[in-house]
DNA sequence: ATTTTATTGCAACACTGTTGCATTATTTGA
DNA sequence: TCAAATAATGCAACAGTGTTGCAATAAAAT
């Protein structure tokens, strides 16, 4: 089953490589000038993801944000383990800074990282 | 608003505590061998949280869990920033070791820790 | 051009968690 | 001990997020 091309699919992808902040399914609604259907915008995420495009986040809010997989993303699972901040004012999801030393006890397999705290962010604050 | 003893309240508080895992609501439902309500559960739960009394995980499936807090537990948030680990195949979520080295920039503030891996457990693995 | 089948749109669904409101039961304290 | 105040409960309805089934559409391959 072999990716095809469509204009939606670009358009979802482009949207989340120009935006800094991880886009939930909502966010990337409002950002499409071109109304895309519901069901479709969650399909093409999910390919997205595995196809290591684009990593998904679940922060506390039980919301799931998408983020673009950085160039220098190596695809693999340790490149997504790093810190995730969802300030609760402006309800943006930053990805942040670089991996986390997170050890889990012998035996016990990583298959995902999903690492997020919520708060302030630094310009919330400042207000 | 005082809080009030009820027999329901004491079975799920006793229930979180007698576990070694986070449960998840539907967990807490099975284990309780009087039925109670799923609304009733929920708003006890949240109200634990509240109090202090219990801590809420939300894991990569969206959902969340609940764990009591330890005996040493300070309450307090850094008391939280700990790993939890969710089973894909068990589905059993733990809390893991202490706590770990979170930093956010400069001006953030953290309301809340939610890290999450989810993965296999030693036990799931050596079947 | 024709065929193949990935992608889309729509409808319906599943799941988790919340809110409104009347009822019940724990506290308080007269 | 009893009555009043109100926290906790149960039921119904709702809200939000994400998924599945299926027919229609459109990209790719021949
Ligand atoms: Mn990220
Ligand atoms: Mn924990
Ligand atoms: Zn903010
Ligand atoms: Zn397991």
């Amino acid at each position: 089953m072999s990716r095809r091309n469509t204009k939606t699919q670009e358009a979802v992808l482009t949207l989340l490589r120009e935006e800094q902040y991880a886009m939930s399914h909502e966010g990337i609604t409002a950002k499409l000038e071109e109304p895309i259907d519901r069901v479709t915008i969650y399909r093409i995420l999910n390919r997205f993801v595995e196809d290591g495009l684009v990593h998904r986040i679940v922060a506390d809010d039980g919301r799931q944000y998408f983020a673009s997989c950085a160039k220098n993303c190596a695809h693999d699972l340790a490149a997504h383990n790093h810190l995730h901040f969802r300030c609760t004012s402006c309800d943006r999801v930053e990805c942040l800074q670089g991996p986390l030393g997170v050890e889990l006890p012998a035996g016990y397999r990583a298959d995902n990282y999903n690492i997020a705290v919520s708060g302030s962010c630094k310009e919330c604050r400042e207000e």
